[in-house]
DNA sequence: GAATAACTGTTGCAAATGCCACAATATCCT
DNA sequence: AGGATATTGTGGCATTTGCAACAGTTATTC
C-alpha cells in the first residue's frame, strides 16, 4: 500500500486551508532539541512533522531510554497517540532540524460551526495518518514478538528490503544506525552483530555496515 | 484519559446515521471463528467491534502465532491499521460471540458529495478511535521494550492496576489468562510464573491466579 | 455429573543472549 | 587538517530465560 502523505494528498494550495481552518502553531527545532514530552492529562494538540526527522522514545523509571518510533516527514504524533503512564515518559526529539505543526485537538474532535469546505477532508486525512501510525506500530510489535535475534533481524531486513531503494545489485541501506536498530529490536547490539555475522557466513544475507542484501527469504 | 467509545460519543440515535451514511455490512461471529485475515493490497474496509471480544494475532512463516492486541467493544480494526508483510499474516478471531460492523474505507477517505450532517462527526470519531489504537499499541511496545521479565510483569501490573476495577482490599483481576499474558509480553510462561513467584516472595506484589495487588511501585 | 479440556503452578537443564571491555573505522566539527 | 566523537565490529563470560515435562486446579462440555 502506498503511503499517503498529507502534503501529497491535499497539495500545497489546500495547505492554506489547514492553516486557515486550524490556525496551527508552527515551530522549528534544531537537531537534538526536545520537541515535546507526553504528560498525563487531556490531550491538547496533535502534531504533524512538516519537515525533518524525529524520534519517539520512552524513558522508564530506571532511566533507560528506548526507541519506539522514528517520525518522518508528514507523520502525526503527540499525546492522543500515547497512553500516559506513570511508569513511562514519552519523549520526542529532533534528529535533524525539524518544522512542526501543532493542531488544536479540540478542533479535530469538535468541529466548529463554521465548517470550511476542507475541514472534513482534513479530518479524513488525519484518520489515514493515524491508521498509518498503527501500521508502523504493529510492524514494530511484530518484530519485537519474534523470539530470536535471528528472526528479528531477518524480519526487519525483509521489511527494509521492501521499502528501501535498492541499487542495481540489490543492496539497500537501512534508514538507521545499527545502534538504533538494536535498540528498536530491543536486543543487545553486540549480540545482534554476532547474529548478523552468522547470517552472512550462512549466506542468508550479504553486505557491510548499514548496507544489506537479502539473499533468500 | 477517559476512553471514548464511539457508541458513547455518538449515542444510539446517531448510530442510525452511521447506518444510513455508511450502510455498513454487519455480521455476527461465534467464539473461535475467524473474523478476518489481512492480505496484501489496498484496504477495502474498516471494521468496528460492535459487541463481544476478539483478538488480533500474527502468524509468522514458522507457524508461530503471537498475540498482538485484544479488541474490545467499540474498537476499530482492519487492514488500514496493519502493514501487509509477506512474512506475517494478521488474523482476527472472535474470543466470544461478536457482532462486527464493516465500513467502506473509500467512504471514509473520499466523502461523497451528499454529506450527511453526521459524516464529519463520524470521521472525527474514527480518528479518535484510531488514535486510541495507537495508544494501545504503543503501550504494548513499551512493555515489550522492558528488558527483563520482572520489568515487563511489573509494568503490566502497574498498568493493569490503573485500569482494572479493584475490590475493597485493592486486588484486581487481569483481563486475560496468564497464558495469554506471557504471549502478550513475549516471554516464556514458566519463566514468567517463576518471576511472579519471586515478586510475591519479595513482597512487591500479592495475589494468586489472575488476581493481583501491587504493594509498591 | 462425569469426562475432557484449559489453565495455573513447579522444577531441572541447556542455551541464547545480555553485559563488559576493547579495537578499528567513519563521521563530525572547528 | 586534525582532533573528537559516533559507529561498526569482535570476543569472553555470566545468567537470565526458554524449553520440556509434569502435577494440581479450575472451567467447560455433553
Amino acid at each position: 500500500m502506498e503511503k499517503r502523505n498529507i502534503f501529497d494528498s491535499i497539495g500545497e494550495e489546500a495547505m492554506a486551508h489547514i492553516l486557515t481552518c486550524f490556525k496551527p502553531y508552527r515551530r522549528d527545532f534544531l537537531a537534538g532539541e526536545t520537541i515535546l514530552t507526553y504528560e498525563a492529562g487531556e490531550p491538547k494538540r496533535v502534531e504533524i512533522l512538516e519537515s525533518g526527522c524525529a524520534r519517539l522514545q520512552i524513558l522508564n523509571e530506571d532511566g533507560d531510554i528506548f526507541l519506539i518510533e522514528r517520525i518522518m516527514q508528514g507523520d502525526v504524533f503527540g499525546e492522543p497517540f500515547a497512553l500516559p503512564l506513570d511508569r513511562f515518559v514519552y519523549v520526542v526529539t529532533a534528529e535533524t532540524s525539524c518544522r512542526v505543526l501543532f493542531l488544536d485537538y479540540d478542533h479535530i474532535i469538535r468541529p466548529c460551526a463554521k465548517l470550511c469546505d476542507h475541514h472534513s477532508r482534513i479530518i479524513s486525512d488525519l484518520f489515514i495518518m493515524a491508521a498509518q501510525k498503527s501500521q508502523v506500530l504493529s510492524l514494530h510489535i511484530s518484530l519485537l514478538h519474534q523470539n530470536t535475534i535471528r528472526r528479528k533481524v531477518l524480519s526487519y531486513l525483509s521489511y527494509a528490503s521492501s521499502i528501501c531503494p535498492k541499487n542495481k545489485d540489490g543492496y539497500f541501506t537501512i534508514p538507521m544506525s545499527l545502534v538504533d536498530l538494536s535498540d528498536y529490536l530491543n536486543v543487545d547490539r553486540s549480540a545482534m552483530m554476532r547474529e548478523i555475522r552468522q547470517l552472512k557466513e550462512e549466506g542468508l544475507i550479504d553486505g557491510s555496515r548499514r548496507e544489506f542484501k537479502v539473499l533468500t527469504h
